[in-house]
DNA sequence: ACGGCCTCCTGACGGC
DNA sequence: TGCCGTCAGGAGGCCG
């Protein structure tokens, strides 16, 4: 399930099978994801070329002419399929959503969780209402120890949420915010504003070593996920120590623990990572 | 304005 | 074997 890395590696894998191609048909099966399938969007997309596939944070972004742009989101549990038109005829459980191409592809959304959204702009899709107040991308350079240290100044919660809240920086997900505070040697409870520059030049590098990793090993983390292509990720093998409450700690051997922050589980070893 | 909690939904898994 | 409870990678929206 989608974290950045599983985007960017739908969106690279994607991205040489559609471009130029020209939609032909918008097939809708279902009426809501996370928010309705606009009802538009057929008659908004249909006979035009799609100029262009993008990410920004978790979003993909289906760039066609005349200013349209098809907007994705993969929830919890979507998962874009490229399938040949005669592969296309068997239609699967929760196969929600499928753009059907001139060259011979479909891609097909399957989300059985719904958590997903179809969305269309014909406005600049950076300034809809879901993007416009992103954070930074966390790969690029403006995410740096300074634009952090920076927002950190006088906020109270926990760094974990910090570095997982998109207005702050976007595409840090569960699994990495756990990775990336482990190999930071930085408690995930520790308050934002106690933590020294010396931290965040650590922490900066440390979301962009895990993000980038976990992008070269194929995108992924957790074992439900494939490409578009179907194939697997491999990243979970590399994980410190999301998933890993009770076993040792592959510094220092104590025992990892795990604790609900904001709702969610994390994972630290209480001897590397200190408040 | 901000932080924290709730929610949408299905499937997988563990325990009894 | 099967039923039930619990938990899951996201993230917008609402409430205080």
């Amino acid at each position: 399930m989608p974290e950045l890395p599983e985007v960017e590696i739908t969106m690279r894998t994607l991205a040489p099978h559609v471009k130029n191609a020209t939609i032909t048909q918008c097939i809708a099966r279902t009426p809501k994801l996370r928010w309705p399938i606009p009802i538009e969007l057929a008659k908004l997309c249909n006979h035009k070329k799609i100029l262009q596939l993008t990410r920004r944070a978790k979003y993909l972004l289906v760039q066609l002419e005349h200013q349209v742009t098809i907007i994705i989101h993969l929830g919890m549990s979507g998962k874009l399929k490229l399938l040949t038109h005669s592969q296309s005829k068997t239609v699967e459980k929760h196969d929600h959503f499928d753009l059907t191409l001139d060259n011979g592809y479909t891609v097909r959304l399957n989300d059985p969780r719904r958590f997903g959204s179809i969305l269309v702009t014909q406005a600049k899709p950076l300034s809809h209402k879901l993007l416009i107040n992103l954070g930074p991308e966390p790969l690029e350079d403006s995410f740096n120890a300074e634009y952090l240290a920076n927002l950190a100044q006088n906020k109270t919660k926990n760094i974990k949420n910090f570095i997982m809240d998109a207005k702050i920086v976007v595409g840090v997900g569960n699994i990495y915010a756990n990775e990336a505070l482990f190999l930071s040697k930085i408690h995930p409870l520790t308050p934002t504003s106690s933590l020294t520059k010396a931290k965040f030049i650590k922490l900066v590098q440390n979301i962009k070593l895990v993000l980038k990793k976990s992008i070269a090993k194929g995108g992924t983390t957790l074992k439900d996920f494939a490409d578009s292509n179907g194939k697997l990720g491999y990243f979970a093998q590399e994980l410190q120590v999301y998933g890993k409450s009770g076993k040792p700690c592959p510094k220092c051997k104590c025992q990892i623990e795990a604790i609900i922050i904001g709702q969610r589980n994390s994972f630290f070893c209480k001897k590397c990572q200190k408040i």
